[in-house]
DNA sequence: ATACTGTGTCCCATAAAGCGAAACATACCT
DNA sequence: AGGTATGTTTCGCTTTATGGGACACAGTAT
């Protein structure tokens, strides 16, 4: 597929292992003879791509993140100034936010500093299936890799169609109560949505409308933030 | 070396484009014949392991993190409530700092809430030359990949041995006047050091030992979260 | 206790994939 | 204009990767 068969096997292993995977279960997902799994994994082990735990499950291990960490660091540094001018212009807290399967991660914040306030710790796991981020992280995936999930979000493919045409997305108490959202894409070079940039606050605050509110400027920082 | 290949190879690639890399500087780095160095670099680029920029430069690609972002997940996410919980038992800032080449980031940090305090915002780059979680971070390495780096460092050699032998360093006055600092590893399964734990603070609360005071209570934090 | 099934590991004969020299195209420098 | 460096592609050949099968061990059913 991309002309070398064992990096193809390869990626197909590590896309298994993302959630953890025992040989049995490696084998179920890639559909490889046991051996060539083993043998790969045990390779990407060696490397420490991969490592094993006590229990013979493969997991992402820390070369992955080391061998990564150019792009996610860019990203980082250059997001830690962007988010807390951004809370600075429109008064709310601001994340950043990575996918992960069928969750998405905040991996930078800024927090508006006194008053009711959305309160999103950096490491907070947040589910895919609702929040105006969610909808961001999907909305350009291809329909394969959404239609799984539909059925549980609290939002449909004819929302992220919208969200395709406006160039963001808005959420009014989707993740949580009382609280609304507007969220922007970050695209790398190529035009891939990698990360989701939103700021959150109450509905009293934001109105059930808070698109036309702050959307301008979520758009402009995820501009801002993009192709790094 | 790992008893395939073209991983070997294909790892060597990626190494070699962390900080970006063309064509050229690819063949140099890795010692590849060109023709394979070049095929294996569009391999990985279609898997988007690797990006190519309108320069010709390959870097890390959105797939590394996305297959990578299970490990760096857990610990992110256990960590969020372990850097509360060492600010509130020591009364200082605490951060967890991953090492990068020459440098490190803070990926996730606990603020002391009032007075004085060491602010390290989250995405901040900080060298790898001075402070003790730079200590933390390079004393566990093999000397060939620190020797390097020592001429330019405000510790020694003997300064990280100190670390091994304590499982803990301190620092004062390192990376800026008036700040002192306490560390220790987060190791992985294998008992490899991957990121650094840290609380900071003034040297006027914190002494010329900080280590005295807050050793126990970083290392105990960094044993809570080795293994994840 | 025994038989069967599932899982993990390893070997090695064989086939296929990957290798990389060489050719070609383009850009840059003198 | 000529030489050099860089990037891309081809394809005959060699080396590497493949994966069936054997083996060991654990778990389950009878």
């Amino acid at each position: 597929m991309s002309g070398v068969g064992v990096l193809d096997k390869a990626v197909v292993i590590l896309a298994a292992c993302v959630d953890g995977a025992s040989l049995a279960e490696l084998v179920e997902r890639t559909k490889l003879p046991r051996a060539t799994a083993h043998r790969l994994a045990q390779a990407l082990e060696i490397h420490r791509i991969l490592v094993r735990d006590q229990q013979g499950r493969w997991r992402p291990g820390p070369r992955l993140g080391e061998l990564a960490n150019a792009a996610p660091d860019v990203l980082l540094s250059a997001a830690a100034p962007m988010l807390s001018a951004l809370r600075d212009a429109t008064g709310e807290s601001a994340q950043l936010y990575l996918r992960r399967a069928d969750e998405r991660i905040c991996v930078a914040a800024a927090e508006r500093a006194s008053g009711l306030r959305d309160t999103v710790p950096v490491g907070a796991v947040l589910p895919m299936t609702a929040g105006s981020a969610a909808q961001v992280l999907l909305a350009w995936e291809p329909p394969e890799a959404v239609m799984p999930l539909l059925p549980r979000c609290r939002f449909t493919g004819r929302t992220l169609a919208e969200v395709r045409r406006r160039g963001w997305a808005q959420s009014v108490a989707e993740r949580e109560a009382g609280v609304a959202s507007v969220s922007a894409p970050i695209r790398d070079r190529t035009g891939r949505v990698i990360a989701a940039i939103s700021v959150s606050g109450p509905i009293e605050r934001l109105g059930r409308r808070p698109g036309d509110r702050h959307a301008m400027a979520v758009v402009r920082a995820g501009q801002r933030l993009s192709g790094l």
